[in-house]
DNA sequence: GTGAAAGCGCTAACAA
DNA sequence: TTGTTAGCGCTTTCAC
């Protein structure tokens, strides 16, 4: 019952034999009379010895922990992200420590901090919306530590990478709302320090250039994620001379939005006007209509960073990687008219 | 540039005087001559010298984290949580190691294992729905871990309790319907072996005996929180000879699902049917007509929760506490009758 | 006020 | 095959 726990120390004491022999015999790797190896199993299994971490920790100079700096837990992707990597982080043994950057530069720059400070082994990182420089990942470099950018990446940075192709399927759902019929494509984008949100709005402007309809300033809204002014550009996009007869949405939650406003001014979507969503959200299947959105593999890319990161602990001379996981393009009724041309 | 960080040795050499008084120096709080001193902190600040953490945990026999064991980060309650934890834990300069259980009793244990061998100093968890025993939290108890358990708590463990009043809310939200004038109000309940769920159904209960509506076993559906058979329920009520005419769900998304049913089966929400749901989704807000549900004070108890741990590991002599924050019901359309009795 | 030495729990190079 | 020793980076007695 006391509370100190047994240490390899006590094992040799018990047996009258060197310490070393007990870490060794325990650590498997090297050779150890079968006998004696046969004694300590016994009595490290009976006194419930678990190594102490600890101590290894200082010893080997690591942790077997990874952190990941996501903007916050509260947005589905990084939920989503998270559990793709702590499932595969888990399997090979490693703990995870998740901070939130909040969206905000200084916090991000202070969870790096802490990360290095706790000695993670590797840092997965999706960088804050406000983020407009790198000179804080400088720090990881220098130490050497690991790193892979998932989803917001920073092509800059000579890390492993792993992306969803933003471009081609914001072009697609843009080509989709074309083939539809719609003529004034309308999108909410996001902020422009972001690569994903400058590779949609091009996706969306070269579909709108391939297919010979106008790139209108007017129809181009540039909002964040949290969405806090969705009402007030719907009544913007209500109120033009010109109303647009689609929106392509920052996420879902503003497209479920906007369409609440829509429906309020008495349009009927989507044949007055048609929206397309982004994140698949379990909130589109039970709007009315129903949501088309686009999908990202936020799981699977999370799991994928966590594979390339630990691929790259455990042998540093591993490649950098850049990998793609595909999004896909959900139609549901909310761009789905009857009436194609 | 040599990728080895600076150590007290490398200070003390630089001076010619010995670790400990370097130790000494930046520990704060012994006697060092102010000279020396101001020498110490000058170096340390020119080699930008950083403690290692790792020497300090073994040393101390702790690590300034805590661990958090949580159902999944994909529902919002929990990731709410998590950012209350986050908050409250960073700012006292603790970081925190997330742990997913996927609602299943093996995992749980495993996630406590490992946190336990990371030696984290304290642990936040709510339950699994999954799980019906305790033996698991010994080990805990054991090693004197602090831990407060939240929302899913369990009250027959002599630990740190944070809950909200599921029992006086789902009362209140009960009897809210039967002032809206509902006669048969059926109930989606969740997992019986948590203690939530078995006092939100006693709530329900309780407030229809208080009205003297008769309590029946076909109005009461035993559902879990992921909601795999929400529509297979809708229809069942739908079909009971006697269809109730209020539903209160077990979530937000099941309220929207159920809601979705009824419309394509032609009932009118609120009038043929009211619903009532219960997390206070965002997605609540933009349904037709807008989600009466509960708010549960997922934030707060996050940040209760964790201020009450970091009291407990700081002093352990500090007192178990059981601490209720109050939900709140918020009233929209979805139950909102013109036609009250 | 400062230094020497021990120790946290473990591993690994070197000896025997 | 096993024991001795040193050391990971830090704190903390105990001398002086």
């Amino acid at each position: 019952m006391s509370s100190r726990s047994v240490t390899i120390k006590d094992i040799a004491k018990i047996l009258g034999i060197s310490k070393s022999t007990v870490s060794r015999a325990l650590s498997e790797h090297s050779d150890v009379n079968q006998e004696t190896r046969k004694k300590i199993l016994e009595v490290a299994q009976q006194l419930n010895y678990q190594p102490n971490a600890l101590a290894l920790n200082l010893k080997q100079q690591r942790t077997n922990t990874i952190g990941v700096i996501i903007p916050e837990t509260v947005n589905r992707f990084f939920a989503k992200a998270i559990g793709g990597i702590q499932r595969v982080a888990n399997l090979a043994g490693y703990n995870v420590m998740i901070c939130q950057s909040d969206e905000s530069y200084i916090t991000e720059k202070n969870n790096l901090r802490s990360l290095i400070a706790s000695h993670v082994d590797g840092v997965i990182i999706s960088v804050s919306s406000e983020t407009d420089r790198t000179d804080h990942f400088d720090l990881l470099l220098q130490k050497k530590i690991p790193v892979v950018f998932f989803d917001r990446i920073r092509e800059d940075l000579h890390t492993s990478q792993v992306y969803t192709d933003n471009y081609e399927i914001s072009f697609a759902g843009t080509e989709h709302l074309i083939q539809q019929g719609c003529q004034r494509i309308a999108i909410i984008a996001g902020p422009q320090n972001l690569h994903n949100s400058r590779n949609r709005l091009n996706g969306y402007m070269d579909a709108l250039k391939k297919h010979d309809r106008p790139v209108k300033e007017s129809y181009i809204v540039h909002s964040n994620f949290t969405g806090g002014n969705i009402e007030e550009y719907t009544r913007y996009l209500i109120n033009l001379p010109q109303r647009p007869d689609a929106v392509f949405a920052i996420n879902d939650y503003a497209a479920v939005e906007m369409m609440h406003v829509f429906k309020k001014n008495g349009l009927k979507i989507p044949d007055d006007i048609a929206v397309l969503g982004f994140n698949n959200e379990n909130i589109g299947r039970f709007v009315e209509p129903p949501l088309s959105t686009i999908d990202l593999p936020s799981y699977d890319m999370g799991a994928v960073s966590a594979e390339i990161l630990l691929a790259q602990i455990r042998d540093a001379s591993a490649p950098i990687q850049r990998k793609l996981v595909k999004s896909q393009l959900i139609i549901r009724e909310s761009t789905h008219r009857i009436t194609t041309p």
